[in-house]
DNA sequence: ATTATCTATAGATCTATAGATAATGC
DNA sequence: ATTATCTATAGATCTATAGATAATGC
């Protein structure tokens, strides 16, 4: 039994950061505190001394997804079309516990509390902000509907992918829409 | 208690349909069979007599919400553009349980059996080719590649139009992801 | 003495089953 | 006689709480 303040905020951060990982994985409501609890290596009980409830883990761990993402490769892209690629890789399609949360928990967070959606649609203006800003040769109002045709395409087409359960399907709709986004633009129009 | 052959099929189909609107709204997991045979009227204990396990109904529920989808004004629309409309349109957005299958179950049926999946790619495949079919002026090679992408900007859209607790922003994405993919066939590249 | 963690369990909920009841259909 | 539906409940699982245990920090 460890006890003191600094190794309970580091219990604490532990749970978060696996929690943020395994909703990704599994839905907001796909696993339960104690197989959380169970793989972080700490009793079942003390899940109440760290939050007050359930839903207060899924706000901390979305809102680890969410920071998660800024340093993420998804984000740190030189130019618009590496950063659809990376975003339409497989690597991410593959790779759901370290995925963009934005994609993997667009179902969920539908039916979730005020509060979760309000952090959640936060990410989505930051990340409409983030691909705007990559866009080439347009004005700023240009920009931002070139954003969220790109973003709203990448987060369909990853989706997509993933639920498919034809492995070429699902590498062709990755391709596709990324060659389809990619070449907008160097038409540039 | 009604004991027909033909009064049980008509049991089994309204809770079959029930459930398809149900599983759309909560997803797969959000409603209890309890629930649902409450809703339909019918009393718990009779449900393993008209399915094998929950599983079952899941299989059945979703068969029947892409069977629907082919009547569905979403899949009747003359031109490309007006497909685009009525997808994207906030009776769409807001009407969740007669709502496409596809964008409203994508996360659940990435998480899904072998044969949910299965019968969801079948779905997928099917509205690749409806769109494809529409789409002006291009080889068929040309015309399936646009089709993905105009449907997973779509399926992304209306995902994150539910999912963003801004209105305003809501309203945006279904307007700006419309016009633009309507916009790419206007000037015809 | 305080408190971070553990053991144990209450209470709710969910899937699935067993056996009773009552309407159909030969 | 068969069978569609109902009543009742077993067994598993999940959130949340109560109280015990043991390490920290004054």
């Amino acid at each position: 039994m460890g006890h003191s303040r600094t190794a309970k905020a580091r219990t604490h951060r532990r749970i978060v950061n696996l929690a943020a990982k395994r909703f990704r994985e599994h839905g907001l409501e796909g696993i339960s505190i104690a197989d959380l609890m169970g793989e972080a290596g700490v009793a079942v009980g003390g899940f109440y001394k760290h939050f007050d409830s359930r839903d207060d883990l899924v706000m901390e761990a979305l809102a680890a997804s969410i920071f998660e993402m800024d340093d993420s490769p998804l984000t740190k892209q030189p130019t618009l079309e590496k950063s659809i690629g990376a975003y339409l890789s497989k690597t991410h399609r593959d790779n759901l516990a370290d995925s963009c949360p934005v994609a993997a928990l667009v179902g969920d967070v539908s039916r979730s509390s005020d509060n979760v959606r309000k952090l959640y649609t936060e990410r989505v203006e930051r990340s409409f902000a983030g691909i705007a800003a990559q866009v080439p040769e347009a004005d700023r109002r240009e920009k931002r509907a070139k954003a969220i045709l790109i973003y709203s395409a990448c987060v369909g087409a990853i989706g997509l992918a993933r639920a498919v359960s034809d492995g070429n399907l699902s590498d062709q709709i990755l391709r596709t829409v990324a060659k389809q986004l990619s070449g907008m633009f160097r038409e540039n129009h």
